[in-house]
DNA sequence: GTCTATACCCAGATAGAC
DNA sequence: GTCTATCTGGGTATAGAC
C-alpha cells in the first residue's frame, strides 16, 4: 500500500474496462463512464483525447495481463493438453469475464481504420498466439486441422461461457467444455 | 409474377432484415433503412409504430422460414447425424447468412421487457427446438450431455462461420465444422 | 401513403473559468 | 486537474399538408 489512491486516469480505465467489455463500445457512453468514476464527462477529455483512445488504453492493459498469463499456462511442464485448456478457461472465466464476441466485434467494426489494425494485431498477439503455440506443441503434423484453425475454434467454443451477463443460458462446466472440444459429442469413454 | 411490385411494407422488412441481421439493432438507423428503401424516414412510421416493431416483424418472418426448413432437415429419413448437421449448416450459410451473435444479443439486450420475452420464445421455438429434437433422436440416454446443452453448443460452434461480414477470418468448411463438433480435435480416422 | 418540417433527446467533443 | 456551459450532429418519433 505504498500509494493507496488510484490516479484518476487509472480509475477511468478500470471503470471503462468493465463497461466496454460487458456492454460494448457503442453502448457505453462517456457520461456513464464519468458518472461511475465520480467526475464530470468533459474531464475525461483532459485524460484522453477521444472515447476511442480510452478503449485502446483499456485493451492494451487487458492484453498485457492476458498474454502473460496465457504464456505461463502453455509453458507448464508435464501437463496434458486437456489440463492446459482447462487452465485457460478457468483463468478467463475468473480473472477475465469479458464478452469476447463484443470485444471482437468492437475491434472489427467500431474503430477507425488505423486503430482497427493496431488492435487486431494486439488481440492476435495476446489472445490468439499463445493458443496457436499450444496447439502447435500438441497436434501431429498430419492432423486434420492446423493450429490457427484450432485456436480460433477454441475461442468460438468457449466465448459463450466466460462472459458474465448476456442471459446465462449456457450451463456447461469448464471441464465439460474441454471434453466437447477435444473429443466431440460422442461418448467414447467406454471404448 | 402475379403481383410483381413488392409492397412498401415488405420492402421495408426485407431491407431491415439485411441491416439488422448484419449490423445489429442499435447500429442500424431508421434513416439508413428509409434511404435504402427509397422512402423518407418518417414514412416508416406509417407502416410500423416503432423501430422495435420493425425488428419484431423481421424476426417473425425469419423464424417462420428457419423453423420450417430445420424441421424438414431433421425429419429426413435414413441419414446420419453428421449429414443432417451438415444440411443445417448449409441451409443457414446459404439462405440465412445472419450474425447469430448479434441476433441473440439484440433479443437479450436491446428490446423492451415484453418484447424480449416474446422474441426469446420465438427464437427458442424456431432455432433451438429443432436442434434439440435432432439430438434427442440420436444421443444415448447415458450420454454425457443432454440435448439442450448440445443444441446450444452447436450454435456456439457454427455461428462464427455462417455470418457474411465481420472480417472473415474463420475458414473452416462446413464438413470440417461438423467433424470437429462430432469427433473433436483428435484425429481418430485411423483407429 | 408519402411528403416536409420539426421536436426532442442523447451522443461525443470543445472553450474557457477556477 | 476539474469544473460549467455549450456546440454540433445523430438518433427516434410526431404533426400536419398534400
Amino acid at each position: 500500500m505504498s500509494s493507496k489512491k488510484k490516479t484518476t486516469r487509472q480509475n477511468i480505465l478500470d471503470i471503462s474496462s468493465e463497461l466496454f467489455m460487458d456492454k460494448g463500445f457503442q453502448a457505453t457512453s462517456t457520461r456513464q463512464i464519468a458518472e461511475r468514476a465520480g467526475i464530470t464527462q468533459p474531464n475525461l477529455y483532459y485524460h484522453f483525447k477521444t472515447k476511442e483512445a480510452i478503449y485502446i488504453a483499456v485493451l492494451e492493459d487487458l492484453s498485457k495481463v492476458v498474454r502473460e498469463q496465457l504464456e505461463l499456462i502453455i509453458q507448464e511442464d508435464n501437463q496434458l493438453l486437456e489440463e492446459k485448456l482447462l487452465h485457460v478457461i478457468h483463468f478467463l472465466k475468473e480473472k477475465h469475464p469479458v464478452n469476447l464476441f463484443i470485444m471482437r466485434h468492437d475491434i472489427n467494426n467500431e474503430m477507425s481504420k488505423e486503430n482497427h489494425q493496431f488492435l487486431y494485431q494486439l488481440w492476435r498477439q495476446s489472445y490468439l498466439q499463445p493458443l496457436i503455440d499450444l496447439f502447435t506443441q500438441y497436434i501431429k503434423d498430419d492432423a486434420l486441422f492446423n493450429a490457427v484453425e484450432l485456436a480460433m475454434h477454441f475461442y468460438g467454443n468457449i466465448s459463450p461461457y466466460i462472459q458474465k451477463s448476456e442471459g446465462n443460458h449456457e450451463t456447461l462446466r469448464p471441464d465439460q467444455l474441454v471434453h466437447l472440444f477435444v473429443y466431440g459429442i460422442i461418448d467414447r469413454k467406454d471404448t
